[in-house]
DNA sequence: CTGAAAGCGCTTACAG
DNA sequence: CTGAAAGCGCTTACAG
């Protein structure tokens, strides 16, 4: 099939028209370029038959303002960027944090009247690609989402002076402010219900340290293991299935006695239940399994996953509002969000 | 924690300070403002030591050139619009789709020089606000994703005249071009090989009827099935986990023989297993299920599930590249993607 | 190869 | 309440 695509609407002769101004509106309505603005932006000083009129004449023409004028004569775009980083090669594509975040955010942003731009930033290029878009002033503010500690991007972007907010705490603190939840608190809820089951010999499947959030699961885990005289058993993995089958793997080779996992994540604890079914050890009862993030395939592994709540959705709404605060008011504050635990099956 | 968020950077006197303009840049370089654009630019007709001297003023001043002024006197903004139907209420919300095609597309975009839109459409209210967004001039073209076939949102789009193509066939047929999978072909596959198996009673759990890929995938079941002279047993869902569990109760009570079903996604598919282990079937012994996409979660069922491969990030880089020859040559040819079966253990 | 000038399509003080 | 004019920050024919 082929299908016309020119840049404009044509007529049926195949004239290009050219979209209506708004000196086309003032012609036709036989008023002033700045009374059909006037009325355009909804001021209250504009006489109600000229309103009229004028409004007549935008439906007439089908009259839509120029984005890109206004946005330079107002210095604003009521546009924000959402800047996720992207892993290499399609590495967690389908992670469900990326779909949740992006999409709850792109609401709540389109509600309260903004646009949203989308900017991967991974490699070095595509970071300068990004320092140029915001300082070319294409939008009024940017929302960065769970970078990596190494990540050198949130500190240059924070010196563009723009409103910035970032999904997730950052490991350079004053940067910008934040909204996160308790990784620390969640990590410790889950080792405890594990020593409250009695288990004696509990690993870890660690998230890939250069974040934040890996890094607080994997102290909490520590520490709280610490206090119970017990050692740390852990393998590192990088938030995906496949990373959490091969590192349980690796800990059912280190030690074949271990009789539970916390898993810093539930993607991989999904990839750990495969790898103990593989290898013929029933869950719960031979090795626990406990996750973190409750996310809705959870509730779907075989057996249900016990995992750490952690509202996805919510943080995601709340840095939204913390980005929606920073840009009216100029300060916002951190939030920390509580965890919970939802004990299923597994543990 | 609060953090300074003004609206332009500040000197150490907490004085505004404007970005440089290139006007700015001219007077610095004492050259005209021509030149420092044709340097910007690229242009080759610039004598060496001039482009010296507007270089060495542009990074002095750490000069970006004005998005919304350049768009404005280019009439182009360099920007795409990938346009993704919003299920209400947080429908769906982790749909590997999503993050998939969105992700794709976006790195392609970028890779191409492009910048990426996100929208989403969902209420009748904000499908307005698509339509004056692109109106408005916003951006140089767009793409759809996975519209229903009851949104009227792409016969609005296409009278726009702007390049737009689909991710997924439309129902309207000549709107423009899209490129989908082999739906009808895939779901031939997968219920022949059911009935390979010898599976009598083969059921099969549809997705929304709005969808095309939906009606293609019921469609071939139907048609396959007739022609070994079997009836259709079919059960409605949504193409969530959740609806999949749902469907294949009803189908268990519908008819308690069924020793087969067709999932018409993997989403579906799981929530059906969910369903057939609590209810004590065996798969594949009693019941065999088979679904499709091959989504990365099919590779961690248990049992691992059969599935009909979909080239998912295929068909996003089809589309993104169908939307740029549209854009460069006017013109582009719809296409269809063949489908594979994935043989594993549940059917 | 370079510069002065016009113009992209709006908004916004400023007079009236 | 309304209109003429200036200006946002660029690019691009057009002379030279």
């Amino acid at each position: 099939m082929l299908v016309r695509g020119e840049r404009s609407p044509v007529t049926a002769e195949g004239v290009p028209v050219r979209r209506p101004t708004l000196h086309a509106v003032a012609a036709r309505a036989g008023v002033s370029k700045s009374s059909v603005s006037r009325v355009i932006n909804g001021e209250p000083t504009v006489a109600p038959e000229i309103r009229q009129i004028v409004m007549a004449a935008v439906t007439e023409l089908g009259y839509v303002p120029n984005g890109a004028a206004r946005n330079l004569v107002t210095q604003k775009t009521n546009t924000i960027a959402i800047i996720v980083s992207d892993p290499p090669a399609g590495l967690a594509s389908d992670d469900p944090m990326f779909a949740m975040v992006v999409r709850a955010a792109s609401r709540q942003l389109e509600a309260a009247g903004k646009q949203v731009s989308l900017v991967l930033a991974g490699s070095d290029e595509s970071r300068k690609r990004v320092e140029q878009y915001l300082a070319a002033g294409h939008v009024d503010g940017a929302m960065l989402v769970s970078m990596d500690g190494a990540d050198p991007l949130p500190a240059v972007l924070a010196r563009t002076g723009l409103p910035i907010v970032s999904h997730g705490r950052l490991s350079t603190p004053g940067l910008m402010p934040w909204v996160d939840n308790d990784n620390l608190g969640g990590a410790r809820l889950a080792v405890r219900h594990l020593l409250d089951q009695g288990r004696q010999r509990i690993a870890t499947i660690s998230g890939p340290l250069d974040m934040t959030a890996a890094q607080d699961r994997l102290t909490a885990y520590r520490e709280t293991l610490k206090d119970t005289g017990r050692r740390s058993i852990v393998a590192l993995g990088d938030f995906t299935r496949i990373s959490g089958a091969e590192a349980m793997r690796q800990l059912l080779d280190d030690d074949p006695q271990l009789d539970a996992v916390f898993a810093a994540n539930d993607l991989m604890a999904i990839g750990a239940l495969r790898t103990l079914r593989e290898a013929g050890r029933r869950v719960p009862d031979d090795v626990a399994v406990i996750g973190f993030d409750d996310i809705e395939a959870a509730l779907y592994t075989a057996p249900a996953l016990t995992t750490i709540h952690s509202p996805m959705g919510e943080q995601a709404a709340r840095t939204t509002r913390l980005l929606l605060d920073l840009i009216t008011h100029g300060s916002a504050d951190s939030v920390t969000l509580p965890t919970e635990i939802v004990v299923r099956e597994s543990a």
